[in-house]
RNA sequence: GCGAGGGUGGCGAAAUUGGCAAACGCACUGGAUUUAGGAUCCAGCGGCUUCGUGCCUUGCGGGUUCAAGUCCCGCCUCUCGCACCA
């Protein structure tokens, strides 16, 4: 036992005793109730950031703590390994993607153990793997047989630094998530998930999911995007054939003036082929092909369209509706066309104005009098219906239904539900993923890989190209493959590779059985492991991820896999970690080590230039306010680091980076670990206080607090997961000992006290510092370690105060404060309280309206 | 524009059901110890103050209540998400 705290022994010394007794693995064990807590793997960047460092420690504290409360606890890690950086790493180093990741993870598995989590290593998966990405080929290759998936010709966002197509999701205001680059549209065949198919499930369960973030839900929501409404068929003037439209809005079609098609729209060029029209139309609608995603999505975009030359019939008023095709209409949602209503959309109202379009009013305000003349913009508000036949005189609201009705009845139309969320476009021109498991074949078309001939293995041999691309295609070993089916030599393959958010769909299913060779997982595993009890991850992953796993969930059990709906029943989105920016003029961002800092203020390390504070940032490289955990844990170790992180905020809020926070930390744990160890050799062979015997002053003091802290830590962690205050509750138990130990180190009962007190400090560290708290309690003479005893608990009976302190207010105010007994009732504190001096002197020549009194807490009197 | 979440000392924050606002920590100030610095220990630390513990103080303005950071109404502001979705 050393005198002086020096974390790196210790830490490495308790890592080793860990791993060697196995500490971390699990098993199913029917025996013990499970508890699966799972943070979200990382991709193998390279090197672990502080983002990384704060979400495993939140979730490495609960782990540890539930394991303490008896549960049998399954903490997995593992690597979202396949992704576009590697390509990148590989054509900018010429490193082979693969070797490149193996490297990183070899690292930041390096700098996990380094942090002392508490992981089933065992379970480590990665998911370029071969025996991982088998699986999803094999449920790729199951849900084709059933349909699930589909390939089809579509428009798809393309990004062209990336080389690749992204998925809507992927898309963030035009640009591309992963470089910024501008997103385009390009034609390409494509494989799709029928994610769409359970719209109506997602939707419906995310109001099942009380242990996710309402924030979270909320997103969910909003991105499938529900609307309810009727589709209606608008006939064509000349010949046959129709228009439909969906809308919400149907109460409004007798105030339909005109149609609006997205430029995509097949029928735009059949309508104006042979028109006058015709030139310029072509000439919009291929203009419109090559505009930028971003400017048609940015606010000020200028809505503009153009007449396409033909007409379609209003079938309620039987009026001449133009037909327009326009900027703003989208292909992808709806029918592609929108029966436009410029009294009531502000939309179509600006559009009707600008091209001279009919305005006629069917909704009218109560008590108002609208005219179409006078209109500035649209009435969106409820009101009453007119020039709507039949249908005068309804609420708007309430024609909804029987407009629908005779929509169905004469045929028109029908009731319709519309989402805004896609089917899942999951094809990417990339080498580094799993290879879709499918084959082209001229006799026998599209033909799946038989389950016996998976995996289809990504080969090691291809070339990383400059120009971007898939290197995929331009190997022909790869490509030239045999028919399944027919044998025939000519059949190539699929050179595309999955997008790597189906990897992350279900890893952490396999956790439960990861090197179970026979399917996806064992049955069995999953049925004691899953679902996952807390899910810990950053909220950047609200829509993508989460979506997808859900989906997926659903997917398996339509397979008979599982049996359960949602993977994750709590789900924890942690803050970022946050830093100030350092700026010079010059020299741009500044790390923190490019800063001189003096007397005089902050200069530039190369020029000299004084250095502007930019405001707090969420650490980034580019940025560069990033701190490398690495150097902190060589400065103050894994312990003060995981303190801080838990410190400095509550896990939901954004943490700012302090280097004078780390100090403090720091200082804490030298304050326990020199508290502890002078009093060591007096308190060594003492055994902790079991509450036999009844105590009296600072013991009685001491004994309490040490409950209550007990009680708060619990709580806090249970309950809230809000270690920020956890910690506050031990820093004031271990303030209370130090201020109280020079008078409690002579009688037994005394030193039995302090040893309770010292030992539970210890223990509830213990999931926060472990490597500290294992080290010491090893002082205390103890062989296990901590993680292998129960987690205390209080007791009621000891946390209760003979004597109560009791606020008495004068109207409200606090003018005095009282000792009362415990459980003293109301009118004998009311007499306590009276009979004060100050209150007497308050209530000199004033009348007492009403006393309030709160027992075991204060006094109001009215006066 | 729509939706969600914030706004409390110099700073990070706390106050679990309405009941002593500012726990805990950082920074700062004074003192002890030290050759010195650091570390440590002790004390102080929202504002005003006629130093009476007197008044004021949780973004702003109203309200409910014996009592409001907490509940209700209106507004300001910041952050995040969505945004021509028909």
């Amino acid at each position: 036992m050393q005198d002086k705290y020096n974390p790196e022994p210790i830490e490495l010394k308790w890592q080793r005793i860990w791993k060697d007794k196995g500490l971390f693995q699990v098993k199913e064990d029917p025996e013990k109730e499970k508890y699966y807590l799972l943070e979200m793997f990382p991709y193998p960047s390279g090197n672990i950031h502080m983002g990384h460092v704060r979400n495993y420690t939140i979730g490495d504290v609960v782990a540890r703590y539930k394991r303490m409360r008896g549960y049998n606890v399954l903490h997995p890690m593992g690597w979202d390994a396949f992704g576009m950086p590697a390509e990148n790493a590989a054509i900018a180093n010429n490193v082979h993607p693969a070797k490149w990741t193996y490297k990183n993870i070899d690292n930041m598995r390096l700098q996990l153990k380094r942090l002392g989590f508490s992981y089933d290593w065992d379970r480590e998966l990665s998911t370029c793997h071969r025996q991982y990405y088998r699986w999803e080929q094999w449920l790729f290759v199951k849900m084709l047989e059933k349909d699930m998936v589909y390939r089809k010709k579509s428009s798809v966002n393309w990004c062209k630094t990336c080389q690749t197509v992204l998925a809507n999701e992927q898309v963030e205001g035009g640009c591309c998530w992963r470089c910024g680059e501008v997103v385009i549209q390009r034609d390409l065949d494509q494989w799709f998930l029928r994610i769409s198919d359970f719209a109506e499930d997602l939707l419906a369960y995310c109001d099942r999911l009380p242990g996710w973030p309402d924030k979270v839900v909320t997103m969910q929501k909003n991105w499938i995007g529900k609307s309810v409404g009727a589709e209606i068929r608008f006939p064509l003037k000349d010949g046959d054939g129709h228009i439909a439209v969906f809308t919400t809005r149907q109460d409004t079609v007798f105030g339909a003036t005109f149609m609006v098609m997205a430029p995509e729209h097949p029928l735009v060029g059949r309508l104006s082929a042979g028109t006058e029209q015709e030139g310029q139309v072509n000439a919009f609608v291929e203009r419109m092909r090559h505009e930028d995603k971003i400017k048609r999505t940015s606010d000020d975009y200028e809505k503009e369209g153009i007449f396409v030359g033909a007409y379609c019939i209003n079938p309620f008023t039987g009026r001449e509706m133009p037909i327009f095709t326009a900027n703003f209409a989208l292909m992808e949602y709806g029918t592609g066309a929108v029966m436009a209503v410029p009294a009531h959309d502000q939309r179509d109202f600006e559009f009707a104005k600008k091209y001279g379009l009919e305005i006629i009013v069917v909704i009218q305000p109560e008590g108002d009098l609208l005219e179409a003349q006078c209109m500035t913009e649209a009435y969106v508000e409820e009101g009453v219906l007119v020039q709507s036949g039949q249908f005068d005189g309804l609420q708007n609201l309430n024609a909804l239904d029987d407009i629908a009705d005779c929509l169905e009845e004469k045929g028109l139309g029908k009731r319709t539900v519309n989402f805004r969320l896609r089917d899942w476009g999951i094809s990417r021109q990339r080498y580094w993923g799993a290879p879709i498991p499918v084959v082209y074949c001229d006799r026998c078309g599209v033909v799946a890989v038989p389950e016996d001939d998976l995996p289809v293995v990504l080969p090691e041999d291809a070339q990383m190209l400059e120009a971007g691309g898939s290197p995929l295609s331009s190997l022909e070993s790869f490509v030239k493959t045999k028919c399944p089916k027919c044998g025939s030599s000519d059949a190539r393959r699929e050179t595309d590779t999955m997008d790597t958010f189906v990897e992350s769909s279900w890893y952490f299913e396999r956790y439960c059985s990861p090197r179970y060779g026979k399917a996806m997982f064992d049955k069995e595993a999953v049925k004691y492991w899953m679902p996952v009890d807390q899910y810990i991850g950053g909220v950047e992953h609200a829509i993508l991820h989460l979506l997808y796993s859900r989906y997926f969930t659903r997917v398996l059990r339509e397979f008979g896999l599982v049996d359960y709906k949602e993977p994750f029943t709590r789900l924890l989105t942690q803050g970022m970690v946050c830093k100030e920016t350092v700026k010079c003029p010059d020299h741009g961002f500044l790390f923190s080590d490019e800063v001189i800092t003096s007397e005089a203020g902050n200069a530039c390390k190369y020029c000299g230039s004084q250095v502007k504070i930019g405001r707090i940032e969420k650490m980034s490289k580019s940025k560069k306010n990033v701190v490398d955990p690495n150097a902190l844990i060589e400065k103050y170790g894994a312990d003060t680091l995981r303190l801080f992180c838990l410190f400095a905020a509550p896990p939901e809020r954004d943490l700012d980076w302090s280097d004078q926070g780390v100090e403090g930390a720091w200082r804490f744990l030298n304050r326990v670990w020199r508290l502890i160890t002078d009093s060591l050799d007096e308190l060594r062979d003492v055994r902790p206080f079991d509450g036999g015997k009844a105590l009296t002053g600072d013991a009685k003091a001491l004994y309490r607090k040490t409950h209550q802290t007990i009680k708060r830590v619990t709580n806090d962690i249970e309950a809230r997961f809000h270690f920020n205050t956890a910690i506050s509750a031990v820093m004031e138990l271990i303030n209370t000992i130090h201020s109280k130990k020079e008078n409690l180190l002579s009688s037994p009962e005394d030193l039995q006290v302090m040893r309770f007190a010292v030992e539970t400090a210890v223990i509830l560290l213990s999931p926060i510092a472990p490597h500290f708290a294992d080290e010491l309690w090893e002082s205390f003479g103890h062989n296990e370690s901590v993680l292998e005893i129960s987690w205390p608990t209080y007791m009621e009976e000891a946390i209760k105060a003979d004597e109560i302190l009791v606020v008495v207010q004068v109207n409200g105010k606090v003018r005095s404060k009282i000792e009362v007994a415990a459980g003293t009732d109301g009118k004998q504190i009311e007499n306590v309280a009276l009979a004060d001096e100050r209150i007497v002197a308050r209530l000199q020549g004033r009348t007492i309206k009403k006393v309030i009194v709160v027992k075991n807490k204060l006094v109001n009197i009215v006066v």
